[in-house]
DNA sequence: TACAACCCTCACGTTCACGTAAGGGTCGAG
DNA sequence: CTCGACCCTTACGTGAACGTGAGGGTTGTA
């Protein structure tokens, strides 16, 4: 298949897939004798696994470096075994990964809560106030950062 | 408090905090006679409330727009609501980043699982083999794309 | 064979989030 | 008053991941 084909099957454009493979990440199968680049599916499955490894919060770069890294092998189960170390890893960081949004997840949630009671204040109230609001909702609880932070006045120097 | 200070407070550095007030996300409390930065509590929750917004995806660009939103409206009630509706969406958005995570968490427990069967394959296979391999522990299974995208050989064109 | 749709290779431009000097002024302890 | 630690503004640099032409060649269908 030629690239305009493969843009569509992956989402890609075709700058993105020429940048790939200037990064050393993709290349096609063949070319027409006239330069055209020539994909097989093997290309498309490269493709996602690029993504996912994005996804999985890496940058081009450092994906490039882990292909070179594996080619550098002379076996397949070394190669494999490598591969298995570096899954390992990455999984290890998603799960922490997963964690730090939980807890950011619970933050906004608790914001919301907190928030809720202001929806009850005098429509008349300004910004100003708010620093010593004391609605009976949120009478012994501190204000949380994700609203904290919104409500002080920082001097806007435009 | 001068920058030095919310600098070590803040885990930021001195050029990162004159970024953001270049971007109007954060100003200092005062300036000495002199012309230093002079630093205030609030500043280190703001600093701190940018760090969640990043890490839920935001760009310095971004949440300047949503500061200028909220500060545009007139009493603090209709601030709040904003405030609410913008974290419930935000909320959403990071709940179904986590299953993408969790997704590819999946799937890389997926690969790990096929790959442990390389781990006992003929120390003498060469790379070129694995397409065609047959170990009997992935017999019917198919090479997840995470291990059959590294397989491929794709013609490197340094 | 004509021609529209597609593709090629440069090569410079862009956004984000800062880093890194250069050149000089300010603070406060002694 | 001196001096080292700290701070100021200005401005160019960086790396990641492409975008956006310019100028021109290739395909394949009619």
């Amino acid at each position: 298949m030629k690239i305009g084909e493969l843009c569509e099957r992956s989402g890609r454009t075709a700058r993105t897939l020429h940048f790939y493979e200037e990064l050393g990440l993709l290349a096609p199968a063949s070319r027409t004798k006239g330069g055209f680049r020539l994909y097989d599916e093997n290309a498309l499955v490269r493709i996602q696994w690029i993504g996912r490894l994005q996804d999985l919060g890496f940058s081009l770069p450092e994906i490039k470096q882990f292909l070179e890294n594996l080619h550098g092998h002379l076996n397949a189960p070394a190669m494999m075994t490598d591969l298995h170390r570096f899954y390992a890893a990455k999984l290890l960081e998603t799960r922490s990964h997963v964690v730090r949004l939980q807890k950011l997840e619970q933050e906004l949630r608790a914001s919301l809560d907190y928030l809720g009671a202001c929806l009850g204040c005098a429509p008349t109230t300004t910004h100003g106030a708010c620093p010593s609001c004391n609605a009976p909702a949120h009478a012994d609880q501190a204000a949380p950062v994700m609203v904290a932070a919104v409500r002080t006045p920082l001097a806007h120097a435009e």
